[in-house]
DNA sequence: CACCGTATAGTCGGTTCCGACTAATAGGGA
DNA sequence: TCCCTATTAGTCGGAACCGACTATACGGTG
């Protein structure tokens, strides 16, 4: 039961615009460029079209009306539905309750770490490392941004967020780089 | 440049097994399954073939013999090539040096809490925070019994990642709860 | 020894995802 | 006025991904 029939969170992105007001898919795609700057949400044309009908087909948003401006093709807007709303809100909930397993990329690499011996790895880490400091400057500097424009923190949130686990990412991989540098963890035999 | 042909973390974890000995794909599915019980990689039949089909195409691994027990279909034995191992190598130093942007789930959800309303955002972030020390948890335990048995820790080394990251994310739902709670993270208007 | 659950091994069709490509218009400079 | 670029808006075919389904063998058990 806990398989919902879409699982794309650019849906839910989609759909949590709809509730601001209805737009047409090119609209939405730009908006939430602006607002993310291209993170949080993974914004691509193809996916966009998909994910737009997918969510009509299932009565979560419906054309409201289709504009034509000059020779341009024609443009449908979409609302969200009654129906749209709630599962929004159980979508959502559901989200932030239960952790669900992902297969972040650096995980695999880690588990292969051993692969490239000490010496590789442990630069390989610290220039990790330093990749991620200048990412957390980043989003710093727009978090410093927006409360300097006296917008809500909950605005930003989930940069907060994101700048927690960078830091926290940050610290393991320097962590792990001095325990290679040091010796306290050791390399077994690697062919 | 930095696009290689081959970007699903899957294709590394099979061709780090072909690097230790040559195998047939259901062989190192469960091999797999084994040593990560279903975390770090995403192991589906479907994908499976798919993912050994590419590997072979590009020249990363190629079928060494093809074995027929009683009447069961044959299997094809696979192994690594010299282009298998380099590239493994490379991809992996590659991931390891620079993060890429990803789209967790949570990170999506957590853009749009405010449409949760301070009090269900609060309790959610609770729940969560329960999972993840169970999480943690479970990590512990494999740990602990990983050592026991005199394994390199760098045998478990993404476990001690993974872990780490929990642990960072735990401390911040718990953080922002608590915000939520005392009024530090003020709730604007939401319809 | 018939039955049944589990492990082995993989197929196949559908959905989702991706990103290169198309095409029209607006704005600005030479 | 003409051209160039940026922006708006979207299409389409292929690649990747998924998971339900198939089918055989094997080890116990009543």
């Amino acid at each position: 039961m806990p398989s919902r029939k879409i699982r794309n969170t650019l849906a839910l992105a989609l759909l949590g615009l709809l509730l601001e007001r209805p737009m047409h898919p090119y609209e939405m795609a730009s908006t939430l460029r602006e607002r993310y700057k291209g993170s949080t949400f993974k914004i691509n044309p193809g996916s966009l079209y998909d994910t737009v009908e997918s969510l009509a087909k299932h009565r979560w948003i419906e054309p409201v009306e289709t504009v034509r401006e000059g020779n341009r093709p024609e443009r449908t807007v979409y609302a969200h539905t009654e129906l749209g709303r709630q599962e929004f809100v159980a979508w959502l909930d559901e989200l932030v309750r239960e952790p669900v397993t992902e297969y972040p990329k650096f995980v695999a690499a880690v588990s292969y770490l051993g692969a490239l011996g000490p010496e590789r790895a442990r630069d390989a880490l610290e220039e990790r490392a330093r990749h991620l400091a200048e990412r957390i400057d980043g989003a710093d500097a727009a978090l410093a941004e927006t409360v300097g424009k006296g917008a809500p923190r909950l605005f930003m949130i989930e940069v907060e967020f994101v700048r927690h686990a960078w830091q926290a990412e940050l610290g393991w991989a320097r962590r792990t780089a001095a325990e290679i540098r040091s010796g306290s963890l050791p390399w077994p035999d690697h062919s």
